[in-house]
DNA sequence: CGAACAATGTCAATAAGGCTGTCCTATCCT
DNA sequence: AGGATAGGACAGCCTTATTGACATTGTTCG
């Protein structure tokens, strides 16, 4: 039934909805994103590390062995950026790199037992979030939720966690 | 069945699967956020703007004659932050100021008409990704993903979400 | 073997967008 | 009158990103 106190015409209350949805949609990767990442700042701070250093710790945690070029794949950003990050990682005894064997060029990345430690402990602050969240909301939403995610992110990231999903059976 | 491949023993297989999907949706959190600020990022190049001043507009647009205070709740950036970022679409002619109306110390912020339009430009490279994705996911996985998205942030901004739907009625 | 290419590292300079702290004005409220 | 509040302005700093040029080492292939 249309609004009479809506300025917009019946003939928009479709497209408005869909607008309307969508609006709420940029509200909710704000607000979202921003408390999600939150959860793990205040330490992080404590140890002198950004965002970008807790980044680097979970992909590498989540595919150890990888190649310092993969993990320019996943993270998008410069050789430079990320050489920055990583060899604070690596003086701080977070991260450890090894020659790859088959590509001796290649540095093979892998987290520490330090680095393991911390990682966990960046994981549990958001894991204590996010374990809420998925309780009130319930399986059927969790699945919503992964399936709209992943619709947002491009092929090549997609491609990314199909295979590290396989890779890690 | 417990997996007898599977090096973690059978009683770790419940935790595990909470932690591996817990994991999961770090991931997502990551690609989808990368990707979905990323669909507006050509456009703000051009205009020599960043993401800071999309927040601005955004939220803006979404609640117009809102205060600096409001803004500043919203965004959780110093005020000293917004200010570079305020001024600068001020200056650009995007965003307007004007006496609040019982208290005259605010400063009510709303789009002007150039700032409508960019910042409905910015809309629609959001929202022709994810009206994709909405598309692939369908109807219930929407409302999933809006109850998980909800879980994680605070109840601050829970409730400037209600506040703010309620009062777009 | 030698040339081309690839993976990584490094240097220098720059920019965006956060931060802290301090001080100021205008306005409101008691 | 005096204290509290909304906002603006200045100075300086940090992190994280950028670009471009160049070096090193290792692999591949004609």
């Amino acid at each position: 039934m249309p609004d009479l106190a809506d300025p917009r015409g019946a003939g928009q209350a479709h497209l408005f909805l869909r607008e309307e949805q969508i609006r709420l949609a940029q509200d909710l990767m704000f607000f979202a994103y921003r408390d999600f990442t939150g959860a793990a700042d205040k330490l992080l701070d404590e140890l002198g590390l950004g965002r970008a250093h807790h980044r680097a710790l979970h992909f590498i945690g989540r595919s150890p062995g990888m190649t310092v070029g993969d993990l320019l794949g996943i993270l998008r950003i410069t050789k430079q950026s990320l050489a920055r990050v990583l060899s604070a990682l690596i003086d701080s005894g977070h991260v450890q790199q090894l020659p790859g064997r088959n590509d001796r060029r290649q540095r093979l990345l892998s987290l520490t037992p330090a680095g393991l430690v911390l990682e966990r402990q960046l994981f549990d602050r958001q894991r204590e979030l996010l374990s809420l969240a998925y309780r009130e909301a319930g399986a059927p939403a969790i699945e919503g939720f992964r399936r709209v995610m992943r619709g947002v992110m491009d092929a090549d990231a997609r491609a990314y966690l199909d295979q590290a999903e396989t890779q890690r059976r």
